[in-house]
DNA sequence: CGGCAACTTGACAATGCTCAACGCGGGTGG
DNA sequence: CCACCCGCGTTGAGCATTGTCAAGTTGCCG
């Protein structure tokens, strides 16, 4: 697991769809270059814009997000290492959301000629279809967690996917991880108040589910926070690695973290 | 407009994201065939299955739809004619939805394989890109409806936007429609009661923007619906045509507050 | 004619929002 | 170096929007 802590955030996302060749991880590394950093809460991509290019995400958190009339946001998807702020389409006539950073984040600015590179390359093209389905999985997964799950509930299953994409990324080891989001950031997300989401934490806290200090997020009681959320993971389209097995409480799988 | 009322609703819609060749027309053709007469309230996919065949809807309207396990439903989309229960990519190992009609629907199984036969159509796999955009599009949208309007708000938003999809299709004139859908359903749309539902339909009548006889949709008021609504159509993704004309007084920021 | 699905309405309850105030810490400018 | 400020977190009180429950009507179809 050591060689494969090196890889990049892009072609890991991807190999936990599918199988890639060590040409197509050569390709991806060529892709993730150059870098540029970008500080947190900065836009990306304004909504309504035409992007000329596409961004990749490859260190740090962003969102898409929608402003509303009165001035309140939504957040339509996290963005995390290895996530394009658009994916693998013609892009449309006007982006209907814009892309912001959450934290200080690492980004690649891809030519959409650049990203065409990948054709010819079936097992990536692949993975990058499974990449879009997922992606709109979650979002109609968002629309569950907001149209039908009261607020413990939409706080649980975010969390859970929160963590368990970053598993797929090296970024954590399914329990703890570092997580620089905000409650305001959360709320946005959950379509609730900051009030609120900081209650459904104190109350987490309180039964020992979870510990948050500073960015530093240990889940204590993973099942629990599932079973809470109805949080069932089939719809990220992971690999079966990355899935749990069932009856399995404490399934800890030892050292995905590099430096700890 | 009468020679453009004897195409498929496929075509139709595809014509309104890009303009097609008459052989473009022609393929299109061959493909809405065989027709199949499917009864309302009638699973076309199962939640969770992995189905052999794409659906794709020419008569009716059909639903996507997630079960939770309260047993309540959210439906995920309408799907109107020219829809498809999958659009344009490599299946999942699974799906995360069900497609079941809402009313009597004519509907086409059409093998994978023979979806690809457009491939060498530049444009219509061009519209089907954009296509698939606007339905994505389309999902975060109802996040938003979800997440930040209120029930005024949200049953107006629905309703401007069912219209404008099927005056696309030549089904409504954009004030009027065949409207066969029940404050069931569109409760399972919004994520509200049933009853909160109809008292929003019953406000909207009692104020003149709206009349709901049996099947009957009329729509007054549209501009006042579309400004409760915050009804932008650009993420839909229409040609010019379809939508409105800038500098209309339908532009200005939408009404918070309900309407009584 | 009976039955069922959809619609309707009122009364009541509850979930989560708004408002307001305060603590705390890090950064910044004087 | 210190004071201030701003973003973030925290908490309580009151209340609005919407859900739940219950009951009754309408209308269609067999």
């Amino acid at each position: 697991m050591a060689a494969s802590a090196m890889k990049n955030p892009l072609t890991r996302k991807l190999q936990a769809f599918t199988a890639l060749s060590r040409e197509d991880e050569a390709l991806l590394d060529r892709l993730v270059t150059p870098v540029r950093a970008v500080a947190g809460r900065n836009e990306l991509v304004l909504e309504g814009q035409r992007p000329a290019d596409i961004k990749l995400i490859v260190g740090g958190f962003a969102c898409r997000y929608r402003s509303m009339p009165d001035g309140r946001r939504q957040i339509l998807s996290f963005m995390i290492p290895g996530d394009f702020s658009e994916l693998y389409r013609t892009p449309p006539r006007s982006m209907d959301y814009g892309v912001a950073t959450i934290t200080a984040c690492q980004v690649v600015d891809l030519d959409r000629k650049r990203l065409e590179s990948v054709s010819g390359h079936p097992a990536i093209e692949e993975a990058l279809r499974v990449c879009s389905f997922s992606e709109e999985a979650i979002t109609r997964e968002w629309l569950i967690n907001v149209g039908r799950r009261n607020a413990t509930e939409r706080v649980a299953h975010l969390l859970c996917e929160f963590v368990v994409r970053l598993q797929v990324l090296g970024l954590s080891d399914g329990h703890r991880a570092d997580f620089p989001i905000t409650e305001g950031d959360l709320a946005d997300c959950t379509s609730l108040s900051v009030v609120q989401v900081n209650r459904v934490l104190r109350d987490m806290k309180q039964s020992g589910i979870l510990s948050l200090n500073g960015s530093d997020l240990v889940l204590h009681d993973l099942d629990r926070l599932k079973r809470i959320g109805g949080f069932l993971p089939a719809y990220l389209q992971l690999n079966d690695d990355f899935l749990d097995v069932p009856g399995k409480p404490g399934h800890d799988r030892p050292d995905r973290r590099p430096t700890a």
